[in-house]
DNA sequence: TTATTTTTTTAGATTTGTCTAAATATTTAG
DNA sequence: CTAAATATTTAGACAAATCTAAAAAAATAA
């Protein structure tokens, strides 16, 4: 088993893979650990001696399939956790990041599965992103950033790509929530931010809140 | 905040102190941490530098308020937990200890109220332990072990006072599970096992076991 | 009450994850 | 294509929690 520190690098790689295929890159790794490039390369090794990850010297990283599946594992813990808080114990979507953060590493599987069933087995945490099912399979909802639509466009708020309680407590405020419709009216050239309708409610939403709500359109 | 070690510490001397009302040894501490009088030492002095805990050298440890306050909540989410993955989980009171030894260390204050009133706000975790309230407070009830009945006695089962998986699935097998009524009708001089009744069906409980068996009469 | 045993502490080393400063690779720009 | 800028790695150090071996204090026994 993985230290509580292996388990957030392993979690770091894989959020920083999802999307591109690339090797993620030492400073990258750094950033979102909240450390220096110097230790990123440390633990590098470390993680590559344990084959938990692919390493060449300037290269970056990659997961293999051993340390994908640890990460995908850790990621499912995450998300039933928040679930389990948001449905169970009564917390808003903004409170829940921080405390899965730590009951994520918590080691039992056998707790994992029964919660997953006292929770019915929920496909999506509160913030829209796709549970894994105890063998790392999920379906990933195709999705459009609101950033990327185009005047007219009409679409569902599916999740966000930004979990900080100040983000989601914004969002909130102005109403867009998980399942809410909205029709784009306006992208202002002037600085990106754009026009809305929710539930007959104009609204304006900023370029940088734009990139991190996520549509089906 | 104390680290996860600290916590482990505080919370055994919390448990080494709360009969007897004496100062804990360092061999003690060393024992049920699994580990070796100088590294108590070691912790000893950093504890005590942090005024959770009164320390003379030679003379043992005692918990200052604050420590004591630190331990029982530990204690509380701990039982708390226990209570979650029996009542909401389904698991059998012999599998929760290990896991909630992890949990009792996840850090959020509104998170421990939330479980609690989740779970009705109980009084006693699976093993029959109290739990304390957020302010610390709970109701030690008196108890005697099944040791030190006499024979004739009747009483019911309230607690155990080892937690192991091996012990409560022992009990499990005889029928010794919280709540039962049970009478002593002999204590064998050679060994000092004890027999008794419990729902008609006579018994046989090693001296051992019986030290372990908490009993109201 | 002296000797022996037990308990506790100290000294110095180890591991994990981190850091700074300096060195080395790689990438980008002119 | 060289020079400057950026990214990464190495070397050496540090704090936390632990260890072993040895020294010191306290408790027990003869």
């Amino acid at each position: 088993m993985q230290s509580f520190t292996e388990e957030n690098y392993l979690k770091i790689i894989y959020h920083l893979s999802e999307n591109n295929d690339q090797a993620v890159q030492t400073n990258a790794i750094a950033e979102k650990m909240q450390t220096k490039a110097a230790s990123v390369t440390d633990m590098i090794k470390k993680l590559a001696d344990k084959q938990l990850i692919d390493y060449k010297k300037y290269q970056g990283v990659r997961l293999t399939d051993t340390g994908k599946r640890a990460a995908i594992n850790i990621v499912r813990k995450h998300r039933l956790w928040e679930v389990f808080l948001v449905e169970k114990l009564n917390f808003k979507w903004d409170e829940v990041h921080d405390i899965a953060e730590e009951l994520e590493h918590i080691n039992s599987a056998e707790l994992v599965e029964r919660l997953d069933e006292f929770l019915s087995f929920p496909k999506n945490d509160p913030h829209g992103d796709p549970i894994p099912d105890k063998d790392g399979k999920f379906d990933a909802i195709p999705f459009v950033k609101l950033g990327k639509l185009k005047a007219g466009d009409q679409g569902l708020i599916m999740g966000v790509s930004e979990h900080s309680s100040a983000f989601l407590k914004h969002l909130e405020k102005l109403g867009l929530t998980l399942g809410k419709t909205l029709t784009l009216t306006t992208i202002t050239d002037f600085d990106g931010s754009v026009e809305i309708i929710v539930e007959g409610k104009k609204i304006s939403v900023t370029r940088e809140v734009a990139k991190h709500i996520l549509i089906r359109i």
